[in-house]
DNA sequence: TCAATAGTGTCTGTTAGACATTATGGA
DNA sequence: TCCATAATGTCTAACAGACACTATTGA
């Protein structure tokens, strides 16, 4: 035991919550663990002796996924006091994201695994499924992360459906739209795609105006202690 | 040196950011960390065998500041691609308030610094101290930090410089007192205080009626890339 | 024609910020 | 009296959300 302690502590880990959109749903992308039951884990590694946390958490994303994570952010760190898969003492979760259109990777050791059917894990890399999801969500407002998951033209349905997708909440179109509009994102191309039925929708591009709002007042959004 | 790299790998350390109000600005804790030169660093330490990294935070912060912060919280993890006092392969850095009054340490190894004059630290230490901040400011809309460095009975005025001090700008008198009334966060006493000249201002005590506001629409605070 | 989707105009309630005004103490 | 600070009322601009309406395609 004491042997075990030694060697556990002086371990760390770098454990990336993988997410993508399948279906109009969040999926999370999970690698097969043991051999014999149906045991799944979040991708993870130890960083080699001259590997930055980034570089660690880009090079175990792209291990699992096959592709670069268009977006790939640290999201906190957990101690030994939950379970994880490897002896580790300390493992930082990184949230990322991959683009649209991955395909399961068949036959492979990976899985991806929506929100809502998430298996059993071990208990600090659930811990790790929620603070990312949460982070992500956070973040979202500055950071321009659903046009990366979008191709380079994209309409405003498609834009809003991702925000949709990634926030988990409806949002209103209308509204939508007059802040898109006010924050000078996107800028119209002059092409238009018919999708079935229905009128056509313009295709708009990502191009940001740099110009960043101002701060507002306290905010204040406090549950009661 | 490759003996120093195995060395350097496997070991953690827990750093804590400490701010204080002093003299309306916001100071840091630091510790002295040679003998000779005038060198600071921020209170670390690595956690013991079977200690958690709150655990450890909390150690720390108490042992550099002699009480127990009023607020702690993780904020993120550095790798080893910049230099720390420790040979540590990773740091975790915590954000912690102390409460107001918090006389000099005296003689002893720790001195109270303003944000304003920081001596030259760490680069990974510095790192930590511009995410602390950030963070804590973060988080000051979701979590009543405030109030709690404040006594139990307060003035409006007294809760407004606090925010005004921890978030580094000044705020709208009227707008504040209306958000506050309308998050129902404080409830008003029958005391009053008169302070030298001027209107004696009401007291107030927290008391939050749990009724938390429901999330806006989507704000695209993004800056231009 | 209808169904379906894109895009827009209008109205309303909320709120942040500016400004002014009253209230109440000390010098 | 004057000055300083507290506390509040009013106005406006911005904005979110609801709703309705027009526009344009395919079936």
């Amino acid at each position: 035991m004491t042997r075990e302690r030694r060697q556990k502590r002086g371990r760390h880990t770098v454990d990336v919550v993988l997410l993508t959109p399948v279906e109009g749903e969040l999926a999370l992308l999970l690698r097969r663990a043991g051999e014999g039951r149906e045991r799944w884990v979040i991708p993870w590694d130890a960083p080699g002796p001259d590997e930055t946390l980034g570089a660690a958490a880009a090079r175990v994303a792209r291990s699992a996924a096959g592709v670069t994570p268009m977006w790939i952010e640290q999201v906190c760190t957990f101690g030994d006091d939950k379970r994880h898969p490897s002896e580790a003492a300390l493992s930082v979760a990184y949230a990322a994201l991959l683009p649209l259109g991955m395909a399961e990777p068949a036959g492979s050791r990976h899985t991806l695994c929506r929100l809502s059917e998430l298996p059993s894990l071990a208990p600090r890399q659930h811990q790790m499924v929620d603070a990312a999801l949460a982070a992500m969500r956070d973040r979202m407002d500055t950071t321009p992360v659903a046009f990366r998951l979008l191709p380079p033209a994209f309409t405003l349905s498609e834009l809003q459906q991702m925000y949709e997708l990634l926030l988990g909440r409806r949002l209103h179109k209308a509204s939508f739209r007059r802040s898109l509009q006010a924050a000078l994102l996107v800028e119209p191309t002059d092409e238009w795609r018919g999708e079935g039925r229905g009128r056509p929708a313009q295709l708009y591009r990502y191009a940001p105006k740099k110009r960043r709002r101002g701060r507002r007042g306290v905010r204040f959004d406090i549950m009661g202690n």
